[in-house]
DNA sequence: ATATGTGAAGGGGTTCACAGCA
DNA sequence: TGCTGTGAACCCCTTCACATAT
């Protein structure tokens, strides 16, 4: 990478083969996003792609694609592109897409059942393999051959059935406690739908989708579209 | 992420009395955090709150958060903190949630439909007022009272019905024809849930949520907890 | 000729540290 | 004393421009 520290302790041949050791935030977020690009390109039979072709696919700008392949270790061929095949098992590979995660689902309200349901997460190696609540109206009820456990069964499923990835989508009020059960039972990485902020141990990954808040954010632009002068430039 | 055409319009000593004109992105993406906290607070019964704690409730620095609200133009007491109400109504001011804003959402698969009955929408002030699928299966089913449309008619309920707002929950293949359907219509604002990107012209404000982005980011994060050592130190 | 890989420049965002006010 | 408001440093990210390789 580039801060190799000049000078002091210089690894012998350090550099793994295809490291992908400690990537800058911002190129992991859009790693999957090349993934999915390349995906609809071997669909569509192209077999080598170029920066800029990629870049467009994806609302990136070329060099910034460029730096974050590069940093992957992934090569291109000058005066050529990349070769879709070979770039998408890289990313794939670094995402950690290699072999399927395994996904509990805690909370199945309508958003719960919509995510146990979603196509796309099993498309993309995500298998949901337990769907968790709290509520006795729900336990039991079957969704699309899963059937929903009591949370209680929690802790045991996710060590029995080397559950690593929770998803939260329960009220926020419940969120933070089925965070802790995620935590104690060892479930390193967690996805929250709640609108809430969760406390989890170091070495513990949050992500947090708050629908709302990206209507908000909407709202703020479209609040200021409406009140600002409408562009008489560009 | 947003296309948010904004013009390289440089105004002259303008700043409103209460101003809220051009808000980096970043702070904007944390007002409704700021805000949801503040609602949390509220119902606590706490009318003042220092910055040290609602940052400790929204998870950031407290001297991000003091720059964030004194760029809103906020202000709170020396030696006291904010005034939780006041704070709130301000925010909410700035975010545009004054005027409930009206939603339509075009593709009501399993997850269009989650987001039809999300509770989270209206309480916020999103009125869900309209939806819309091209499936014929789907047409004319009755979601909490709603009934789905024929995506035909998304055109004229824009206009007739004072929709700002659309919600993308199609498949990716449809979702460009709906965005193009939503522009024409003249909505500048949309939520895209479909795993693609879209093209809008400038001045539409476009974000977007792929839930299977979020578990691949989680995904590279376990892959290298597994790969490095677990944190030795700290 | 064409497209990658990257140094250097530029812009934001975050944090620190402290001045200033109640 | 306590907490806000903010200049300044720092760091990360992005973009430009070009050397480099096929």
């Amino acid at each position: 990478m580039t801060t190799t520290g000049e000078g002091t302790g210089q690894r012998a041949a350090a550099v793994p083969p295809a490291a992908a050791a400690d990537l800058p935030a911002a190129t992991v977020r859009r790693l999957p996003e090349y993934l999915r690009a390349l995906g609809t390109l071997s669909e569509s039979g192209v077999d080598t792609v170029s920066s800029e072709t990629l870049a467009a696919a994806t609302g990136v700008n070329s060099a910034m694609l460029r730096k974050d392949l590069s940093q992957l270790g992934a090569s291109g061929m000058r005066g050529v592109g990349y070769s879709v095949a070979n770039l998408a098992t890289h990313i794939a590979g670094v995402l950690g897409l290699t072999k399927d995660s395994r996904v509990a689902i805690i909370g199945l309200g309508h958003l719960g059942q919509a995510l146990a349901r979603y196509p796309g997460f099993s498309e993309r190696g995500f298998d949901i393999v337990g769907l968790f609540d709290a509520d006795a109206g729900i336990i039991g009820k079957d969704l699309d051959g899963l059937q929903v456990r009591d949370v209680a069964l929690l802790a045991r499923a996710v060590r029995d059935e080397g559950i690593n990835i929770g998803v939260i989508a329960t009220p926020g009020a419940a969120a933070q406690h089925v965070a802790d059960l995620l935590v104690d039972a060892g479930v390193t990485s967690i996805l929250n739908f709640a609108p809430c902020v969760l406390a989890v141990p170091q070495g513990v990954a949050v992500r947090k989708v708050d629908l709302a808040v990206e209507l908000q954010i909407l709202s703020f632009h479209e609040h200021h579209k409406t009140l600002s002068r409408p562009e008489t430039d560009v």
